[in-house]
DNA sequence: CCCATTCATGCAAATATGCGCATAATATAT
DNA sequence: ATATATTATGCGCATATTTGCATGAATGGG
């Protein structure tokens, strides 16, 4: 029996546990600890609120797959990606070409996207050309390159240069951070200016973000929110900040997730 | 006899059954899990309210509803395709640089590589694509071009030259039909000029191939079986054309399902 | 048309869980 | 160092979940 580790200590030997065997029941680890069922119950309600662990009755098991794979998380939180994503797909007329970001909110564009529209798309990211792939009528064009891991797409030098080349109808940018001063900001150097070469590839750029992401800080600059023509955000955003970006001129719309 | 899985853990474990073997009895799933039908039967229902499988009398079947999405549906018949990519996936050395083909073995192949294993992936399969980022230490990187539908990935002229500019140490192949005169052959004719760029881009061709390929006859000729460095399938392959492919100097290597 | 299975529902037993609360342990402030 | 605030723990009890069995209805084959 292991003795007095401190709670935090003893959750992440339980994690560490999990994450060998598969799974642990909650009252063999309780006596391997040397407490309460209780206190192992209470652990494991923490792990799985932070979605480490799954429980079941009587333990836990590894959450599906350890980290979970890209896919799964992009289901996330989409009530309001849902209903953004919908607003934004039903703004588009049939015969476009449009460049596309790489985001969590823009996979849900596209599976948002009418099934009889008639479209091209062109993007860097395996997720969101895989889903495109799914609809029938999209032609789909990827961009290639060596995939960041972060953003899960191709941002570097050779796919740069392939975007600066294009010149489209539509570019739809997500995953972008809106500061005080009403400019774009992104967490990643190579991602900014990719964002910047999408949106200037583009005749006009329609920006989706959640509305946690509207007056946030993020390291790279990649323009003024006057780039953008179109904002699609959730009925969350503050008024006040709509308010400024619609008087720079971008025409905002706040999608609404009851609808969805 | 599987034992003691929580209720959770014991339902996907059935729907995963029914998504690779397309359906399951009620009584044989009983046994094997060791509950009483009652349990089994009661399994069935919440996944079917949910959609995800389709009841019939005495079990249930994969749910026909809705057009499958490729992910899914690479999921399919899994028993052989996993063993013959655990048996390839074992044999490729750390710090590889691999060209892979699209099709849903190799996918397998991707998702059955060692966690730790350090290697370069280079693809036009946005699905291979994300699948390899879901890998801790693969480097990936994609190829760019127009998609094809078919074989959902780039195959076009301007992927072809990219490739043929490329010399690296493996390529994998998988979804060749090969013929009584022991000749690759594809189903479509920009696949087959893809796959024989992949092939002469490196210099071990390592081709992967369920059994019932293993004698058939599709339109168009990629090259000889000579090309190939090493042949994996599956047990159920005809022994006769196995010694003929390996009199042609082919490493033929037959992977155990059993063992999977 | 009959019979053997299979199915749905109700029920009871075993077990797991959540919550409140008192107490113990730890951290923080004075 | 002492007092106080914060947190962690264990126990009891009401509740929830899971499971297997019994009963009667439904289904499908011969």
């Amino acid at each position: 029996m292991l003795k007095d580790l401190s709670p935090d200590e003893r959750k992440s030997m339980i994690l560490q546990r999990i994450n060998e065997s598969g799974r642990v029941l909650a009252n063999a680890v309780a006596s391997e600890f040397g407490v309460s069922e209780d206190s192992i119950r209470r652990d494991l309600r923490e792990l799985a609120e932070q979605g480490l662990v799954q429980r079941f009755h009587g333990g836990a098991a590894r959450s599906r797959s350890g980290p979970r794979s890209f896919q799964q998380r992009a289901r996330d939180e989409t009530a309001g990606k849902k209903a953004i994503a919908a607003a934004a797909a039903a703004r588009i007329p049939a015969n476009t070409t449009m460049l596309l970001d790489a985001s969590t909110t823009v996979l849900e564009f596209v599976r948002a996207l009418p099934a009889d529209l008639q479209t091209c798309i062109i993007t860097g990211s395996p997720d969101i050309a895989s889903a495109a792939l799914d609809h029938p009528c999209c032609e789909v064009i990827l961009l290639g390159g060596s995939l960041n891991r972060l953003t899960r797409s191709a941002i570097g030098q050779s796919t740069l240069a392939e975007v600066q080349s294009m010149r489209v109808d539509y570019c739809v940018l997500g995953a972008c951070a809106i500061d005080e001063e009403l400019m774009l900001r992104a967490e990643n150097y190579d991602d900014a200016r990719m964002k910047l070469a999408l949106g200037q590839a583009c005749n006009e750029i329609m920006l989706l973000t959640t509305s946690e992401k509207l007056v946030k800080q993020a390291p790279f600059a990649i323009g003024p929110i006057s780039l953008v023509s179109t904002l699609v955000t959730d009925r969350t955003a503050d008024r006040s900040i709509l308010e400024r970006i619609s008087g720079a001129g971008v025409e905002v719309i706040v999608a609404d997730d009851q609808l969805a």
